[in-house]
DNA sequence: GTCTATAGGGGGATAGAC
DNA sequence: GTCTATCCCCCTATAGAC
């Protein structure tokens, strides 16, 4: 039943998490989803009791894409602070706001298997930078009085503030100027070890 | 047409202002807003041409007490980087959303008429910090290689992620992690001057 | 200026044929 | 497993009385 396999079912997902990053969940109705895919009602509701189900669906299968790529730019394989730089500065489409995030704000974090995908996502950038801030920390690259969690929550809330601003002032130089300065900063708190 | 003075229009527009913060503009209908103002439907198509007016006007409402709340917390009395610290770390509902910038990823944000008022609060608080980091810069205060502009556009994409980090993993603490991370950080590249 | 009544369209979901 | 037809309710807006 959740078995990929069937063609519909998995041209329902990726409508989905088109129409997800485009418009959001509120904003994306099973209409839309079917028009986009080629599939017919039926369809929709054979393989998912209903809308719910068929984001969880897909924030699921972003999540992992997205992990994926966030994994890849911190592999062990180069100097932590490297790749907490690597994660900052790697590109972006601003205005189009962060692909899991962007959800935040609306009703559908209430409800647990919506919010649960988003969470990981942001979870696992979180932990990446933490990681990669103490190694840092424990070969004294770290200015005392930063301790790394707060400095991997800083940056991580740089990058999802930073597709607020773009957005509010619909402007990318907007976010550009947030990560500059989070580069500015890391760079002051740290040696240049690396 | 526009001015107060009848009863109704500011029980709708007071109305809106809530659901607005409370769910956003694309969940807040006009039906919502009646129910909640006690007004009838006749009382908001007299007032205003329909939902987009209505929201901008309470909006700009919004954002005018807002910016007034962040001027406050400006006063050039006290030292800049006090006055930055203070933006900080004055209190919020870190779950409830910024109350404007939470509007960021609606489709309201391709309106000019609802950008408008949004853009203004966030950028009369960036602005009210880069002024202060100038000003503590021009002091000697900060270090070299923080330019005031780069570290005043992290400081508030830090509080505006901080609201998405809290909203996503549904916890407050993920939004004071994020601002105890900031004020280490200003700590850090700044001299303790102020 | 405020009210109730109503309208056209879309949202989310179901029924049942193929 | 996929389709079309249909349902009920809410969304946004208009009509027109008071």
């Amino acid at each position: 039943m959740a078995r990929p396999g069937s063609s519909k079912r998995e041209a329902i997902v990726a409508a989905t998490k088109t129409l997800l990053w485009e418009r959001g969940y509120e904003a994306t109705s099973p209409r839309d989803v079917l028009a986009l895919s080629g599939a017919g009602q039926g369809s929709l509701y054979h393989h998912f009791p209903g809308k719910r189900e068929v984001a969880a669906a897909a924030l699921t299968e972003m999540a992992e894409e997205e992990i994926a790529v966030i994994d890849a730019l911190f592999t062990p394989g180069t100097p932590p602070l490297e790749r907490v730089r690597a994660y900052l500065t790697r590109e972006r489409q601003a205005l189009r706001g962060c692909r899991l995030g962007r959800l935040a704000n609306e009703s559908a974090m209430e409800e647990p298997v919506l919010r649960a995908p988003v969470a990981a996502y942001l979870g696992r950038i979180q932990a990446c930078l933490r990681a990669s801030l103490e190694e840092a920390a424990a070969a004294g690259l770290l200015a005392p009085g930063i301790e790394p969690p707060a400095l991997a929550a800083v940056l991580i809330a740089v990058v999802e503030g930073g597709y607020v601003l773009a957005r509010v002032h619909w402007d990318e130089a907007a976010m550009r100027e947030a990560i500059d300065g989070a580069v500015q900063v890391l760079d002051g708190v740290t040696r240049p070890g690396a």
